[in-house]
This record gives structure tokens, C-alpha cells and sequence, in this order.
DNA sequence: CGTTTCTTTGATCCTTTTCAAACGGTGTGG
DNA sequence: CCACACCGTTTGAAAAGGATCAAAGAAACG
């Protein structure tokens, strides 16, 4: 059941099938002669291997991505070489939502590690959740939901220190994972301590010194890429607990 | 042409009727007819004064809005009292997106000034994107560019300093005016220093120095909420020359 | 098995925050 | 219409949280 290493190559056969299901469907319940037709649109690629591109910033837009296997972090220039790493992609994630606008990828996804998508051509999605309201409703919620995570991003860059945002990322993790079957207390991390700096605007010291300190608390055990959390609700507490003597010049917002 | 200030009751009515068209159909070449059944779902409201919610996070997703006149932030909690400001909006813009997933607001809006919106009854809307494809595909990009725009703002936060960051946003601000018609080089913030600085992850005084700062040097003119952007060029340098020397491993990347 | 990359740890530096205080504009009530 | 109070802004001085620099140890890789 919990097994996220092995996976035999006719259960991603079968696996393919579904993940459109699992990521566009599962969450909001779709009828099931719609995820029949949504299938069939959907495109079988290769695998991909540890830092592979599934696409460039400014590539020409094409198709929306569904993780099925492994794992994918997308990231966008910042000047200069630099780049800002804006995400990391689970199996049944979508990737590629940003570049509808553009008709070109605004950023690029790499994969952390081997890894399979799914391929759903845009035109033919777009044309299909024309026909099916409920599809198309999904679609906008998806999109919503993206905005949303992106939202969580922005205050956790805004407003939290160093230890409150390795704390939010462990937990945001755990909760993906456990979603998706795994265990929510003992998973491996396919980024480096690099992509995890570079992800929460820390430097790569920081998290190494923070994974430490965490361990020494007992919180967390690490060991390289295995994580084991020991105490969710001692994370939970350094994200909630903090800043509490902080001044916050009270608005008055009165009701309209 | 370029005045802002003072807008007779008759032409506020008048960009009622257009308000929609310019945010939702403009930038992309929306059919007559098809707007013209757009703007008929479009409800009419009272005017909102500085400080008025428009709504707010929890809040009962029903509607999007256009802002009409004036200007807005929208803002999420961060914990214990605390709140990121996520984006201004100017005439034109829309508020409201990041609701459609959850079917509740996940951030709040209030009025910088007194303002107008258009309100958009999404379960119209939704219905009629389901009629007109173009209006559908319209809709995707709407809440794809918002994604590209928080895309932005993850990299200021998490790459950019302090300066850099108060620069792109007087850029980002001139641009947003200019494409409306208004003076890019001179203008009013409706927002206080305090809202400039939670915005970017800064304290206030933090942004209170800057300013006064780039004035030294002949960037900007100041005058407490009147900005003159006196070297353009100056601020786009300070954004992009950012970094030359910082190490960025090489991330050995191949194609795919 | 050597080379390279990733991670960890220590020491120092620096940007930005925090604390403190004064100034200025605005609005309200007398 | 003025006095007073309040909020937003500015400026200075001190403190702190991370970044940067430096270097060694541990895995991964060819």
C-alpha cells in the first residue's frame, strides 16, 4: 500500500490512466464517462531522468503536465543566472498552468529525480471543458488553487523567518504525501538542501543549520534525504507561535 | 486625456458599461455581442470609501469585481494578527480569482481611497464561458496571468533586496498607469508607506529610507504621496545589475 | 579510486529590523 | 477657527538574523 520506490512498469501502464483522474478529477468528482473522454486525450511521454527539462521559460505552450511518477521542481530566472525556485510537483500535481496566458512557458520544470508525466494537450482540454461544464468548473477551481498555493508562497516569503518557513515546508510535504497514501512522518526528500534554500529565499547553510537544530530539538531526524518528523505538533508551534510580541499597527477596517 | 482626479458621476456610469470590456475583453479582442452579454450580468455598486472591505477572507465566494475608480489591496492573514498585502489593484484590474477553489474568499479587499467596482456574478460568468469559447479561453488566461503575477512577486521576495524590490515596484506602478492611459513618470500612491513596505517584505522605515534615498540620487521626486520618476532608466538598472557577483552553482541542466 | 558535488560547521560581515523619538499633516471638538 | 490628539512619515542608533566566506567531511559518480 505505502510503497512509493518500486513500481513495476505495467502499474504506471496502469497508473497512466488515472493520473488525469487523480489530478483533475478525484478531488471534485467528475462523472465517469467524462474522465473516459478527458482520458483519451490525454498523451503517453518517456521517462524523464534527474534533471531533465520537461520544459523551458519561453518555450512555446503546448500541453499541461501531470506528474505520475517521481517528482519536479519548477523554477523562473531572477537576473543575472540567478533563479527563484517556485515550486515542487508531487505524482498527480499539474505543472504548466502559468504559461495559458503567454501561450509560452513562463517558467522551466526540471525532475528532481526519474520520474513520468502525463501530457494533456491544451487546445483539446479547452475544447472538452466546453462540452462539460463540470469540467470546466474543475478548471477554474484548479487554476484558483493554484493562485492559492502561490498566495501561501508570498506570506511565507513576506512575513516568516528561517525556522518558520523550513518548519511550513516539512509540513506542507507531509500533507501532500499523506494525501496521497504515504506516510505523512517518514518520507525522502528528492531536493537538495540547495533547491530547499533556493525555494524558501534561505541560503543553503541556513537549512543545513536549521535541519540540525531541529534534530537537536527533536522535532525532526535527518539523515541526508530521509526525513522522519517526530513531532508535528512542535512544528505546527513554531509556525503559529511566532512573532507574538510583534507590533501590528491595528486598521481599522470598518464594514462596508 | 490624462486626468485622473476628478471624474464626473456621468462618466463613472459610462465606464460602468466598459469597465468589464477593458478588464476581461480588451487585452484579448472579446466579439461586440459577446460583451455586450457580459456586460449584461454585470451588477452595479455603491461607491466604497478608504478602508471599506470589499470583502472579505471567509467571506462567501458569489462574485468577481472590477475595479471601476480608486484602488484596492488585497491582503491574507499570516499569523497571530499579522497580514501580507498581496497586490494593489488599479481601474481595470480584477479581484477575486483565488476564491473560485475553495468558494470562499482566501484574502481579504479593502478600498485605498474611494473607489468603484463592477461585480461579477461568477456563476453567470460561468455559464456563459461555457457559451462562448473565446470567452473561456479569455478566463484561463485571466487567471493564468494572475498566477505569472504572483510568479513575480515570489521572485522579488525571495531573490531581490530591499532596494531592488522598492524599484520594480515603482516600475511595475508606472507601467500599470501608463497602459491606462496615465503619466508613467508622475503619480499618487494611493497606499501609505506602511502597506508599500508589508507588501514587500519591508519595514516601514525601511521603505521611508529608500525613498528618500533614490531621491538623493535623482531617481524620484518625493512629496509624501506624490511620486515623479525623474530617471527610469536609473530604476530598471538597479533591478537587473543586481547580483553580478553572487555564486550561483551551475546546475548542469540537459535537454530533454 | 579519484573527482566532483552536496552537506555541515565555524567565524565574520552586512543588510534590514527594531527601538526611540521628533516632525508634520489631518481631523475633530470645543 | 484654533488647539489638541492621532496617525503617518522621517531620521538616528543599536541589535539581530541570515548571508557570506572558508574549509572540512561525506556521498555520489564515472
Amino acid at each position: 500500500m505505502k510503497q512509493s520506490t518500486v513500481i513495476s512498469f505495467e502499474s504506471i501502464r496502469v497508473a497512466c490512466r488515472h493520473c488525469t483522474l487523480s489530478a483533475l478529477c478525484l478531488p471534485m468528482g467528475l462523472a465517469a464517462e467524462d474522465v473516459e473522454r478527458l482520458d483519451e486525450i490525454v498523451k503517453r511521454t518517456r521517462p524523464l531522468h534527474r534533471g531533465d527539462m520537461l520544459f523551458r521559460d519561453g518555450d512555446h505552450f503546448r500541453s499541461l503536465y501531470v506528474v505520475k511518477t517521481g517528482s519536479f521542481k519548477t523554477f523562473a530566472p531572477s537576473g543575472e543566472g540567478g533563479e527563484q525556485v517556485l515550486s515542487f510537483h508531487l505524482p498527480g500535481e499539474l505543472l504548466g498552468l502559468d504559461a495559458i496566458d503567454q501561450g509560452e512557458h513562463a517558467c522551466s520544470a526540471s525532475a528532481l529525480e526519474t520520474s513520468a508525466v502525463c501530457e494533456i494537450p491544451f487546445a483539446r482540454l479547452e475544447e472538452l471543458t466546453a462540452l462539460i461544464p463540470s469540467l470546466q468548473h474543475h478548471m477554474y477551481r484548479l487554476l484558483s488553487k493554484e493562485i492559492g498555493h502561490d498566495t501561501d508562497l508570498l506570506v511565507l516569503l513576506g512575513k516568516k523567518n528561517a525556522e518558520e518557513r523550513l518548519a511550513a515546508f516539512l509540513l506542507d510535504f507531509s500533507k501532500r504525501l499523506h494525501k496521497r497514501g504515504l506516510s505523512a512522518t517518514d518520507f525522502h526528500l528528492s531536493m537538495s538542501r540547495h533547491e530547499i534554500g533556493n525555494y524558501l529565499g534561505l541560503a543553503v547553510e541556513t537549512i543545513s543549520r536549521l535541519f540540525t537544530r531541529f534534530q537537536e530539538d527533536g522535532l525532526v531526524r535527518v539523515e541526508r534525504k530521509h526525513i522522519e518528523l517526530l513531532n508535528l505538533q512542535g512544528l505546527e508551534n513554531l509556525i503559529a507561535s511566532s512573532h507574538l510580541g510583534r507590533r501590528q499597527p491595528p486598521q481599522r477596517q470598518q464594514q462596508t
